[in-house]
DNA sequence: ATATTATGTAAGTAATCGCTTACAAAAGTA
DNA sequence: TACTTTTGTAAGCGATTACTTACATAATAT
């Protein structure tokens, strides 16, 4: 195999882990049958990550940056709290379903016995979607568009559970998702709950 | 140690089961810790399950006796849609607080790539979840009480996502939960969406 | 040009895993 | 009572796992 520079091969080593999870389920994933699916020997993987556990929480740490990043930009833009909470829910179903390994590694994971600093990264990623959504509802109660006697804490939580209920209808039907319909369809049902 | 009925040692072999997820994740459980736990040989196990899958199965086919069976009874009492929907939510948010191994089974297993028997079951308590909630509210808008523009997929999901949320919030806060408004709360929600 | 570093590899290591085997003896049946 | 079935066990099996080691050589630095 040509050499390649490092960081050619994290990304290389981090797409296939990805792509393991999704067809095999991240209990499936295993550094051989990793090293297969990319044509290298499995010894090179630890050239470029020192454990397994390193890859997992790089990817996780790409997620914060990628994923979280952007849904921060949404949330602090200047729009309508109605047009960022819809385009914070949209972003939220187009990355996990466009990115199913992650979408897989993320639910997998966080159901698990990590160590702390997995976890931690882990919690991030949820906690931030949580609060970025609960930031958004405040500021349209602060507005006075939306009901001021909200349970902002109970809004946040059901929006959390959309992506999780997705993730989990899109493993049972085999990744078959129609979603031209699917936010603007959950808007009206968060709208109504906020509306005054 | 003393011959006990193979009924009996299910039972136990079981139990010990959801202990070891709930303490330590799906991903350790293992035959060798399972023995130990339960202070038995680990070839005792094989006495009594045929697999370590075999275990896992039979937990899942109790959760679909016990809970959903209960949730069934629920959806179909003579109560009232919203006396019923709150009733459902409320066992269910209750049944997966109070059987924390079960719930991490549960959402551990439902991102795996299982084979087919076992992910058959699993769907099947999502499934029957989800249509037990689509029936409630169906039921509250031939009655003329919710608003019959209601989409009711949609809501079906957001209900589902309730205690899958629910749950990674258990996760991350360490099993911390205060139920006694969860539940009452997050109806109000519900029931903003329902109503005409 | 020489020395050092970075990258790839095959073989090997120690540990763990689910499960079986051979033995033992309690419990049940006729 | 004799035979069969059920239940428990220690040891062992074959497979898999994450990772290391020793070697090789391309790429980079001096």
């Amino acid at each position: 195999m040509e050499r390649q520079k490092t960081d050619v091969r994290q990304e290389q080593i981090k797409s296939a882990v990805l792509d393991i999870i999704y067809t095999d389920g991240l209990k499936n994933l295993s550094t051989r049958k990793l090293a297969e699916r990319i044509g290298m020997s499995e010894g090179t993987i630890f050239r470029h990550f020192k454990t397994k556990q390193d890859i997992v929480l790089s990817i996780i740490k790409d997620v914060q940056t990628d994923f979280i990043g952007n849904l921060r930009k949404i949330a602090n833009s200047s729009s309508s709290p109605s047009e960022r909470l819809e385009r914070l829910l949209c972003a939220t179903v187009t990355y996990l379903t466009e990115n199913r390994g992650i979408t897989m590694l993320l639910f997998s994971e966080a159901t698990q016995k990590n160590d702390r600093e997995l976890k931690e990264n882990l919690q991030n990623i949820f906690n931030n979607q949580k609060s970025l959504a609960s930031k958004i509802v405040l500021d349209g109660i602060a507005l006075g568009i939306w009901d001021e006697s909200t349970d902002v804490e109970q809004v946040a939580m059901l929006y959390m559970g959309i992506p999780v209920a997705l993730n989990i209808e899109l493993v049972f039907a085999g990744g078959v998702f129609h979603r031209e319909n699917f936010c603007s369809r959950m808007m009206i049902l968060l709208l109504k709950i906020l509306e005054r």
